[in-house]
DNA sequence: ATGCCTCGCATCGCGAGA
């Protein structure tokens, strides 16, 4: 099963991008982010028509999350993170998918820092680490994937002394998202390639996808019963080369076959 | 220190992204 996150920075100027790059790569489910339109002008139809199924949340200009599978129903569990009635920004969504717990994120950019924004940003990473803690210890495969926004790591940016103030990669952006991963998150990328420089975002300008000036902020975090199936994890580099492209790329995995139910253990 | 590039729209400039 292959599940991949993709920032599209905008489903209707990138759609023939989207549906290009799902011919290509046929992966099983995505979560989109950024989709940056209203509820009422996701590209239904089309998304249908290239094999998958969809659901989303959308607002009109910016943010918004979509799950999409081409292998059988989606069971929507959650839209909106807990923890804060007022917060009305369309940035996660979560469903059930071939026995896999899809939670799909846009996690706040948090800049300028210091600012309410980067208050913001804090915030929804604690209510984040609230809501993940019911959902890490589950038996199912749970995994917890999209744009957050956090530069875990030095290896994770090109170079780390021009971001120490950006909110991408402040100390207590990267604290809070350390304090996820020690709840028993598996980082799905840093796992099997713990020494390779790899990233998922380059800048329009000035040529950063060429000069491979990027960093790495799109993360599929991994619970422990989706880490034992876990067979590849890589970022597909492709559609950042394609023209009127987003400034993100897919970063996705592959996961093996559930364990045969009903099998008895031998000693 | 700042803008760079690109998008959508409450559009012809601005806010946001990262």
């Amino acid at each position: 099963m292959k599940i991949a996150t993709y920032n599209v920075n905008g489903i209707t100027g990138r759609l023939p991008i989207l549906l290009k790059w799902l011919n290509l790569a046929k992966p099983d489910i995505v979560c989109l982010q950024e989709l940056k339109a209203p509820q009422a002008s996701f590209p239904e139809q089309a998304i249908n028509e290239a094999g998958y199924d969809a659901i989303w949340h959308g607002q009109s200009r910016w943010n918004g999350v979509a799950i999409l599978s081409r292998i059988g129903e989606i069971h929507e569990t959650r839209r909106g993170l807990p923890g804060d009635p007022d917060d009305e920004q369309s940035r996660y969504i979560e469903a059930a998918v071939g026995g896999v717990l899809i939670a799909g994120l846009y996690l706040p950019n948090g800049n300028p820092r210091p600012g309410p924004k980067f208050d913001y940003k804090l915030a929804w990473m604690e209510r984040l680490h609230a809501h993940l803690a019911t959902l890490v210890d589950l038996k199912a495969p749970v995994v917890a994937i999209g744009d957050f926004n956090v530069i875990p790591a030095d290896e994770d940016v090109y170079k780390p002394e021009r971001w120490k103030d950006d909110a991408l990669f402040a100390p207590e952006a990267r604290a809070a998202f350390q304090k996820l991963l020690d709840q028993g998150w598996t980082d799905a990328i840093r796992h099997l390639h713990p020494d390779e420089t790899i990233y998922s975002f380059w800048h329009y300008w000035r040529k950063s996808f060429e000069r491979n000036a990027g960093i790495r902020i799109d993360h599929l975090l991994l619970n422990q019963a989706a880490e034992k199936r876990l067979k590849t994890a890589d970022v597909d580099l492709r559609p950042r080369g394609w023209e009127k492209t987003s400034d993100h790329t897919p970063v996705w995995i592959e996961l093996g076959d559930a364990p045969v139910k009903g099998k008895r253990k031998t000693r």
